[in-house]
DNA sequence: GCCGTTTTCGGCCCGACTGTTTTCAGTCG
């Protein structure tokens, strides 16, 4: 079995649950905390580097204990640290931690009294009233324990950005109405446009709090009140998504929004860098001893720590930190930026508009050109075209481009990559258009040696110029190829080729890790819309807050060129 | 368990809300 960093991450977060119920040193639980998250971020995979007796590089918050673990989990499948704290506490405790309501050492309570480790167990114990009776536990928490159970199964989703958007967009509008309410942002995850969101995080700033407090917990919307205090309240709307919102004084709405934004890595970091400067960083603002020295913007809390405003996409404790510290941050690319699109489909094949209407949407949305890319003929259920309907829309479109104006459409194909890494229409065809975007849309289980290997035959072929949906992800539903994708894009840059990000909200797809590893290899990538009705450009916002999160400057992208600009990195010369 | 322009030991981010409590621990974000 291959070993992923998502597994070592998950053993170094078992073992942090697992210490965490036994009451060891936080710090050490912590340690464990940072190098998952730091692991399963990391974008090489360290397994296949250790199997190849290649030295492990250097992981912050990792040293020489959790490396030579990251070397035992990568060569043995296994841990013998988490093996040995599974003959003191059974495996499924940490299944407990889950629980709302429920931290270490509640569980660690029910199982030394109770000798509950499962949900199940935890079921039986509080519906024979047995937790009630425990210290520090009463009816209400027998009560609630016995709630979170009935609804847990299921509803710990992720919203996808643009269905949050609807629901948060709304609650917002709806809260700027309120009489004394200054100014409102979402905050959290959303902000940081990450590509799924937990719940949704609103700041507002206002003098009362109260009249806030109420008007939101009213809000016809909310199925559930999880708490209601006088600055902060939790509630569950009907849809299932929670959102927090928090009330501050103007004076604090920088030093507010800054927290609320997160991550929380990234909050420590900066907290940790005002600590060493002899101050203190809370949502009120920034501290030296009494005296409030910044909080009513956010680069006024930037400024206190000596750093530059770090935009939200950023905000991982990736390294935004120390380079910021540094050197200048770079320029993120914005949408505006975006010259033209590179990947889209017409009615040809199962889209819904014609050429014409895509044009005129994709001009509307002030772009300066556009690739017709519709499905090759493998994709039956997408009507996909073959050679002769191809060379059709290849005249078609020289027609159209007679009589356009401010826009021009490219002649392009998303052709099939075949299991063994041919495309999907003869090189005759390939050899006439503007680009070639390759994708995979099939054959998604093939061992990681031959997915590479159908990868870099299909970029090999000297008529490739794009490869679309790289990973073919789709949230919730399919997971991404695991592939070597160092050596991956490395090949890519020797080809003179380039990756897509796909700006579907579902795809998402170059994720944003390995945008960051495109642009230090010097490989651009397109952010794209893939849109198959002249709605769907406006996805393209999905795809540039995702090519933000990966450090994308205007430069890394291929779209943001000019069309003059773009022919000539179109031409293959290798 | 990690880490070092206060280095190899002694630190390690901060506050609101809830429930069970008479002053605070636990949980959460």
């Amino acid at each position: 079995m291959p070993v992923h960093n998502a597994d070592i991450a998950a053993i170094f977060d078992e073992i942090a649950d697992l210490l965490e119920i036994q009451g060891a040193n936080p710090f050490r639980v912590r340690a464990y905390r940072n190098a998952a998250r730091t692991v399963g971020d990391f974008g090489r995979d360290l397994a296949a580097l250790v199997n190849k007796g290649q030295a492990l590089p250097k992981i912050p918050g990792v040293g020489d204990d959790l490396a030579g673990k990251i070397r035992e989990i990568a060569t043995t499948g296994r841990c013998a640290a988490l093996e040995q704290l599974h003959k003191q506490l059974p495996a499924a405790v940490t299944e407990l931690l889950r629980i709302p309501g429920l931290g270490p050492k509640r569980v660690k309570a029910l199982y030394d009294a109770l000798h509950v480790d499962t949900p199940e167990a935890l079921r039986e114990a509080a519906q024979s009233g047995r937790i009630r009776d425990l210290p520090g536990f009463g009816e209400k928490t027998e009560a609630h324990i016995l709630e979170a159970l009935k609804v847990r199964s299921g509803e710990a989703r992720r919203f996808k950005l643009p269905v949050a958007a609807q629901y948060a967009e709304a609650l917002v509008a709806w809260l700027r109405k309120i009489k004394g309410v200054k100014q409102v942002e979402i905050a959290g995850s959303y902000r940081r446009r990450k590509e799924t969101v937990g719940d949704i995080d609103i700041l507002v700033a206002a003098r009362d709090g109260g009249p806030v407090m109420e008007r939101f917990t009213a809000y016809d919307e909310v199925r559930e009140v999880l708490a209601h205090g006088e600055t902060r309240a939790s509630v569950v709307l009907r849809s299932g998504l929670q959102v927090d919102l928090r009330v501050v004084e103007p004076d604090s709405f920088g030093a507010a929004l800054h927290y609320f934004t997160g991550s929380k890595a990234h909050n420590i970091a900066v907290r940790k860098r005002a600590q060493e400067r002899g101050l203190k960083v809370n949502e009120y603002g920034v501290f030296r001893g009494e005296a409030r020295v910044a909080g009513e913007t956010e680069a006024s809390v930037f400024e206190a720590v000596e750093l530059p405003w770090i935009p939200p996409e950023l905000r991982e404790d990736r390294g935004e930190i120390e380079w910021a510290a540094r050197a200048p941050l770079p320029r993120l690319v914005e949408r505006g930026d975006l010259r033209g699109d590179l990947h889209c489909h017409s009615k040809a094949s199962d889209g819904s508009a014609t050429l014409k209407e895509l044009a005129e949407a994709a001009r509307a949305r002030g772009l300066e050109y556009l690739a017709i890319t519709e499905h090759s003929q493998r994709l039956t259920v997408a009507r996909g075209l073959d050679a002769e309907r191809l060379l059709k829309q290849m005249d078609e479109i020289d027609r159209l481009n007679a009589g356009l104006d401010g826009i021009t459409l490219l002649k392009g194909i998303e052709v099939d990559i075949l299991e063994d890494g041919r495309l999907d229409l003869p090189d005759a065809v390939l050899g006439k258009l503007d680009l070639v975007v390759g994708a995979v849309h099939s054959h998604f289980e093939l061992p990681p040696a031959r997915q590479m290997k159908r990868l870099m035959r299909a970029i090999d072929h000297p008529h490739f110029t794009l490869l679309a949906h790289p990973t073919t992800r789709q949230l919730d539903k399919r997971p991404a190829l695991e592939l070597d994708w160092l050596r991956l894009i490395r090949h890519v840059r020797e080809r003179g080729c380039f990756l897509e990000l796909d700006s579907q909200p579902d795809r998402l797809d170059l994720i944003d890790i390995y945008c960051r590893m495109a642009k230090e290899e010097g490989v651009l990538v397109a952010v794209n819309s893939d849109a198959h009705r002249v709605e769907d450009f406006g996805d393209l916002d999905y795809g540039i807050g995702q090519a933000r999160r990966g450090w994308l400057e205007a430069k890394d992208v291929l779209n943001a060129r000019r069309l003059a600009q773009l022919r000539p990195l179109l031409e293959r010369t290798m």
